[in-house]
DNA sequence: TCGCTTATAGCATGATTATGCGATTGTGTC
DNA sequence: GACACAATCGCATAATCATGCTATAAGCGA
């Protein structure tokens, strides 16, 4: 029996749950909140299987909850179960432990389906949804893939010193170098780079991947 | 009509899979092949909508196959059709441009709704696959959750500034404090990360997620 | 109230950086 | 061979930073 906790603000919408659950063989509904303060009040009697989560909620958010969910039950299978499709939303969810994301309009037996999977380990999302996140891994590596704005091997070894907080002089020792040509190497990354000092380099090459 | 495109070196799935779509409304196998460089050379005359992409194949694998339908096709709609579940494989798949990640073992009728799917925007993965993905999202915060070394709010302002390039002056004026101010809250900064030097600092604030 | 932290501010000074200009050598390309 | 470019080195100097010490006001928990 898959123990089902409900948080949901919309009466409708969550007493149908509710009702749809129960109606399932092998689930039931267990509890059911109007907002995530109250629920994570009495999370410590329970202890659901899966939480449906909503996110747009009255007070915490239910992203919020969910941060706050993971905390007291850190591998807790919560479904998201929102209107929203937006990236921001999915990923902020995903990231505070989510372990599927549907959308509300999703057909009640595949809702059944959904709970069943994520407790069987899955992670049920909605095709689009699914879509967004696949895309994710496309685009990281493929910053980092660039060509680095064109900065040289020896230029990048500087550079990753820098970040790593040694002073020109120390460089200059590591790599058996003068000191001057730790100022020309430097000289000509900010120039690649298009900046002017070394907090902003750091940050750049950060940011795109280059160290 | 979504035209699909096989490469599999298993004579029986290759077969089996063509006979399937052929026999399923709405599309067709458009071409087979049994390894990745004869699909790769004939593709400029093809224009598949979906691939059906093996991974384990002689010469070229299906990873590396999929790195080049995207460099020629780059919104390509490729499926890796498998037997391996390691993480290792789905994610470079992934990273590759792949759109989604389906068992060999998926059943004939899911495999046409997730042909589907995809041609369609979606992403279709096993159950499984999924969570490995979603799993992914959820580690990587989990750094960046923690304390930030104690740094206050008005620290990770100054820091971020930094980061952005700032002189001490600049960020002054932004702030609408002294310079001494700036400095002092740098110094303090300095002091919480265990650091002498802004690329440090900087390098040290994007490793650990604050900024 | 005492102690601790944060945010603010000032002063001073040696250390370091940013940037301009110039130069030599090796490597690879057209 | 001419040319571009990476890597190396040098000098000079104004600008900026790192850091020491000090100090005040506000807020917070014990």
């Amino acid at each position: 029996m898959i123990k089902v906790l409900i948080t949901e603000d919309n009466d409708t919408i969550r007493e149908g749950l509710c009702l749809l659950i129960n109606a399932s063989d092998g689930m039931e509904c267990m509890a059911k909140f109007t907002n995530c303060e109250d629920m994570l009040a009495a999370l410590p009697d329970l202890k659901p299987d899966v939480f449906l989560q909503d996110i747009g909620l009255p007070g915490m958010s239910g992203i919020e909850g969910v941060k706050n969910i993971i905390q007291q039950i850190p591998d807790a299978t919560i479904l998201m179960l929102t209107v929203f499709e937006d990236e921001e939303n999915v990923f902020e969810a995903l990231k505070a432990g989510a372990s599927g994301y549907l959308l509300k309009k999703t057909p009640p037996a595949q809702l059944i389906e959904a709970i069943k999977d994520a407790y069987h380990g899955g992670s049920p999302m909605s095709s689009n949804i699914a879509r967004k996140v696949v895309t994710f891994f496309k685009q990281a590596p493929s910053s980092k893939s660039k060509e680095s704005y064109g900065l040289s091997e020896r230029e990048k070894d500087i550079l990753a010193s820098l970040a790593e907080g040694n002073s020109y002089k120390i460089i200059a020792d590591k790599l058996f170098i003068s000191i001057d040509t730790v100022r020309s190497h430097i000289r000509n990354i900010y120039k690649k780079l298009h900046v002017h000092n070394q907090s902003e380099a750091v940050a750049k090459a950060f940011k795109d991947g280059i160290i």
